[in-house]
DNA sequence: GTCTATAGATCGATAGAC
DNA sequence: GTCTATCGATCTATAGAC
């Protein structure tokens, strides 16, 4: 989070009522085609109202991404991986990015902020720092530990850590944001899984020593 | 390329500076916030005219999009890569996979159908069919020629490739769609090419039998 | 085909009453 | 704080002269 402040609007209050059906609109139709009256009119609010609280439409769509990135990796908290096999904690992060990538709502975000990055740049990055990011910095530090202790042989866990997360995301991601195809079920989940998690184990065994039949 | 009409204008002629201009702008811009006086401007045409050739604003985003689908993969050609050696022949993909993935001119596109998908949909399939299908489809036969010729092992080479691209693609794709960064230099572009081969040279290594000296 | 001029609708933002 | 009513600007698209 990087210069965005989320207002802690108190629930129930107009603030939040507004907050709530910016979000809807503008993660649904994207910026540009949503109109202030729109969001007056879905807030349940007069357009007044609304600009007693948020001074411009920048501001209102700040504060609705603000929002919106906070929470934005809760599902890819990394606990007690470090004390799996290898495989089984690559196969259990690969599943949560891809349920958390291709989410509905993570596409909206995607979405919008993509289009808008031009004209919100501190929005942009704020987005990319708190969600990419920490994706990255979380899987890199899993693949320094592996590699530490032997598991694994990475020289650069950052590289390595693009190199999964941009496997997995592939082209299915893109495919996705345009709307070509819906969330992939279990058996392509699981192709695009162990795909990964097959290749990135044989490349990155190692050494020529037999690996250690405790963890692998 | 499905169900898009590009229009064949003469060089000189009036449609073709107002596609010209089009070109520029909503790339430039994205398609909301160019309107149809700044395009009659820049092309030097009154805005009648270009209605006269275009009948709405969505037709002529439509047309201007056609046409940059158009050789979109020309700096993708797959010609001679199956005599030499694999991992030669994957640097080479790799190298020519970033220089136009990366490239100002495709990240525009990328933007601007990604902004514009739900609202043209037959745009937003062929403009993946037409670019980021072609590239998947051409390394996939790769994959598939190396496998039976036992230089790797690659049994779902759909899947390879596209953790192949993906892997490249990575992360730093959605940091220049952002504005966050430039395009890498050499050294970085090394990195990633350099990983990606190596990664996956290793991890699609022809099981354990020595290769087929005759064809390698 | 090409132009100027404008219709008709909508948008962001505000004034003033309560 | 919240409302109704509206301003001024801008947009897509068209009418009518040449």
């Amino acid at each position: 989070m990087t210069g965005l402040v989320a207002p802690n609007a108190q629930p129930g209050s107009k603030p939040a009522a507004i907050l709530d059906a910016a979000v809807r609109l503008f993660l649904d139709s994207g910026f540009g085609t949503v109109s202030m009256d729109m969001v007056a009119r879905a807030a349940g609010v007069s357009k007044a109202t609304l600009y007693a609280h948020f001074r411009s439409k920048d501001e209102l769509f700040a504060a609705m991404m603000a929002q919106r990135c906070d929470g934005l990796m809760d599902g890819m908290a990394c606990e007690a991986l470090c004390g799996m096999p290898v495989a089984e904690a690559l196969a259990l992060i690969a599943r949560r990015f891809i349920v958390l990538l291709l989410s509905p709502k993570t596409l909206a975000a995607h979405r919008v902020v993509l289009a808008e990055a031009h004209r919100f740049p501190d929005l942009a990055r704020a987005f990319y720092e708190s969600g990419p990011a920490v994706a990255i910095g979380r899987l890199s530090a899993f693949l320094a530990d592996a590699d530490r202790r032997g598991r694994l042989s990475v020289p650069d866990p950052d590289l390595a850590a693009e190199q999964f997360l941009g496997m997995l995301k592939s082209h299915l991601h893109l495919r996705l944001l345009l709307g070509m195809e819906q969330a992939p079920d279990e058996a392509e989940t699981a192709r695009f899984v162990n795909g990964a998690v097959g290749l990135f184990t044989r490349g990155y065994a190692p050494a020529v020593n037999p690996p250690d039949p405790s963890g692998s």
